[in-house]
DNA sequence: CTTAAAATATACCAAACTTGTATATTTTAT
DNA sequence: ATAAAATATACAAGTTTGGTATATTTTAAG
């Protein structure tokens, strides 16, 4: 029903990246967010394999973001890691038989495309630029 | 990330209720809906405990809709069979430390909040007559 | 008042997924 | 040459989900 803890974490690590605006070496990321350093080393595994950070081997090494926090959004952190699945049923998913051995499929499918998409939508539309600014409001007490 | 199969299976099973307009025993439903007999009796105890469906012992029983079907959303399935605990991220569940340790609440968390209530006020505003009406018009071709 | 058809209660189990850890290897700036 | 970093791969504990089994209770009908 969630989101995976992996994702939020993923989310967080991208959050951290875009805020600092530096490289930064796995420790410090995982110290700064609270997660744990193998944890970590995962997530950022998967997100230099998508193209959303690069790394760099040995001294001096560490993540970056590949571009700048206004070209990342929430969706492509969460494709990344929950593999292009997010879908409100997996009814929406391939080879998904969801109308169980009937003909055609199930009456809910279109219902579950709309919301799915319009969440899909709402994620696409929002970056990590956007979410520092959220930041800086919610600090200084600006509403969204 | 999904609605569970239980709750998947909850909502047909009201659909199928809501279409049959008649008392119906657990064997007849499963069979219908494709669902192991054992399951169904599961959901559907949730079911009349939460007040959606009544059930009726003895020979002769079985399961009805509590209710006229314009009078039972989407949502209300969801909230017995998930707890009420429909939420995009975990983030928002009753105390979850979303900061890590650290004080207030995390940044994503108004975020989270919209579109979970974006989500709700959906399916809060589909009733199973909705659903009723859309499967005939499938059927037709008239689009929704 | 007996019987059979139904729901109910309770407990259990297996598979899948999530979260996290461990170990060994490779790369690279100094 | 060396130490600090990432990478690859495998493993495992914990939790959730999906599903089953057994025994009990209720009730309409004969």
């Amino acid at each position: 029903m969630h989101l995976t803890q992996e994702t939020d974490y993923a989310m967080r690590i991208i959050y951290c990246l875009a805020k600092s605006g530096r490289r930064m070496d796995a420790s410090s990321i995982s110290e700064e967010m609270r997660i744990s350093l193998r944890f970590s080393l995962k997530i950022l595994g998967k997100l230099a394999g998508a193209g959303l950070v690069n790394s760099y081997k040995g001294m001096r090494g560490g993540y970056e973001l590949a571009r700048p926090a206004d070209q990342i959004t929430l969706k492509q952190v969460l494709d990344v890691i929950e593999g292009h699945a997010y879908a409100i049923s997996r009814c929406l998913c391939e080879g998904e038989d969801c109308n169980r051995g009937m003909s055609g499929c199930c009456v809910f499918q279109n219902l579950w495309a709309q919301i799915t998409s319009e969440v899909n939508q709402t994620l696409s539309g929002i970056t990590f630029a956007d979410m520092l600014a959220r930041d800086t409001n919610r600090k200084t007490g600006t509403p969204d």
